[in-house]
DNA sequence: CTGAAAGCGCTTACAG
DNA sequence: CTGAAAGCGCTTACAG
């Protein structure tokens, strides 16, 4: 293979110092225009591209952002597979990115240290972590020096880092009190792990509110948890109501896979939905659309999310570390009707 | 924030040179084992991390495996977003790519030269290619000293690199061949693009390959195209289908995508499936067992694709660049039977 | 406006 | 077995 073309041969070509050539491609403005333009012509005709490993050693920035997404433990893959959720978050990432010329690098995490390191070692410029990590993580994260945006966290440090995230009460509300204007009284709520997720008890507290308003008394048995996000967890779950409370004629869940599960689970037991119950969804994933009945669901804007995220980190960047003012961003969420809900 | 730690540091602290660090760090045989230990203490003494950006810089090998995605034209966001076989793709390369100390980088390419810069600038290891790109790009490759990967890809220079596939000729051969004998002769094909997918033309070279066996004629009005993977392609395209078409019994799709989008058309119509006619999708997503009705399909292990992909750009490391053995690799397909389809 | 020199954090022949 | 020195490809005060 041809030798690796460096700053030093293109500096022989245009016939001037190597530093020269290093002004110019960091458009530092000492260079006269004539010497530049002789630079820039070389680049061209040698077909000349920086070494970025290089320049970030130098430089001591990688322009590298770094996109952790926790791990499942049961499963050899990252929890990548299982929801579509990460992966229009991702795209939303890497093209904020790639815009301002970034890399994005990701990596699933186990262990909290894991990440630290793989931070120092990869010079990231800056960080975004999904979803709920445990409290060691965000010691660990403080140490570093570098943006780091939360996604979808509740967690106590939040307000050290920037955030994007819903109103996930919101959410929950919306979703209840669309059913509760529909008449529906025996409402069920599917979440994760109340015990856990930040995320599902907000939620779970604007359903709680919903009944608040309208008098409506809930009670506990209507409360399921499925402990994973997949099809299979929720059909098992579906089954599980359907054996024990024929009088609930609604549901509302904390994602869209859940709902889609519940729904086959009735299906399969020669329930008809929305007939004999109505499903809510959240996320509006694309399926949902186009399912037989549609998913009334929560919509939220997943791509913008992600973008939101990179753009938070290229603009810490840009007013450099000293300044890093934390922010929170609120992605907007509505209600999208479809055929999985209806009036008794 | 405190100054980071170098090997200096370490060395310092153990009382040796900085160079034996960098030995037992990289495992060269001539440090004692008494120093070697002392070393090792240091460095988890003072929770010391070794530089990537350094040694790969040193090395000249970075120890990142780069994820290329081709660019949708007319999308602000790359492919990424449209279609969940990407991004189980990319988790299959990121379990493994992490379970062997690399780190995976992806990136969405529109034009051929950003990519070969792209290798270039951040000396990537190993690229994984998704998809069709131009031939151009090929001939940019070529001049890259690093194992490459193509996935799913036919073009003429595919010999020259690693291969991932499968048999597209065979899967378009067992979805047409169980709609024939479940009783269809009018049976339509639906692909992207049937004069730039080579992917395309090779299951519809399985399809015709059925009705030559059957002796059934093929009408080519039968055969239509969704020039892009979206539901809403494949809604418009079922709903054309439908306007033109009142004969046709079953059809053979390129994607699970098109599959659902389709059914979606004709139920909105208030047709049947599988009663007013059978459909079949391809790639077997998690979702395709949870709609209504389940979708026929032909299933290919997406996340082993990633995987394989992955262990050759490990392997082939491994090996040395001296002895690339390009292979090529094929991941089984089978049927899978759901409701879409049906005897007639 | 231009260039020589030191430095980023590591690796690796080479000499002892 | 150990260490001094040069080098990976770039940047950036500093002096002229």
């Amino acid at each position: 293979m041809n030798k690796k073309l460096t700053i030093r041969d293109v500096a022989k070509h245009a016939g001037v110092s190597h530093a020269t050539v290093s002004y110019v491609l960091n458009d530092v403005k000492k260079v006269s225009e004539e010497t530049k333009l002789k630079v820039l012509a070389s680049i061209k005709e040698l077909d000349y591209h920086p070494d970025f490993t290089a320049i970030s050693l130098s430089k001591r920035k990688s322009n590298i952002i770094g996109l952790m997404v926790p791990l499942i433990k049961d499963s050899p893959a990252s929890m990548f597979t299982k929801n579509q959720y990460y992966y229009e978050l991702l795209s939303g990432v890497e093209t904020v990115a790639r815009e301002n010329n970034f890399d994005t690098m990701i990596t699933g995490v186990g262990e909290p240290e894991e990440c630290r390191d793989w931070v120092i070692k990869r010079n990231l410029d800056g960080l975004i972590i999904l979803g709920i990590f445990p409290e060691q993580l965000y010691t660990e994260m403080k140490k570093l020096d570098i943006p780091i945006v939360l996604i979808d966290t509740y967690e106590e440090h939040t307000n050290e880092y920037n955030n994007v995230k819903i109103d996930d009460e919101l959410g929950g509300y919306l979703a209840t009190k669309h059913l509760v204007e529909l008449g529906h009284r025996n409402i069920g709520f599917v979440g994760t792990n109340l015990k856990t997720s930040p995320v599902d008890i907000r939620r779970f507290e604007g359903f709680k509110k919903v009944h608040r308003e309208y008098n409506i008394l809930f009670d506990e048995k209507l409360l399921f948890e499925s402990f994973d996000i997949t099809f299979d967890h929720a059909v098992s779950l579906g089954e599980h109501i359907l054996s024990i409370h024929q009088d609930i004629t609604a549901i509302v869940t904390v994602s869209d896979i859940l709902g889609i599960g519940i729904i086959n689970a009735f299906q399969k037991n020669k329930k008809h939905i929305p007939n004999d119950c109505s499903i809510v969804g959240f996320d509006d994933l694309s399926i949902c659309k186009y399912i037989n009945p549609g998913l009334t669901t929560i919509k939220q804007d997943i791509l913008s999310k992600g973008m939101v995220a990179a753009e938070l980190i290229v603009k810490s960047l840009q007013l450099g570390s000293s300044s890093f003012a934390n922010k929170t961003v609120e992605i907007p969420i509505n209600l999208v009707v479809r055929g999985s809900t209806k009036a008794i």
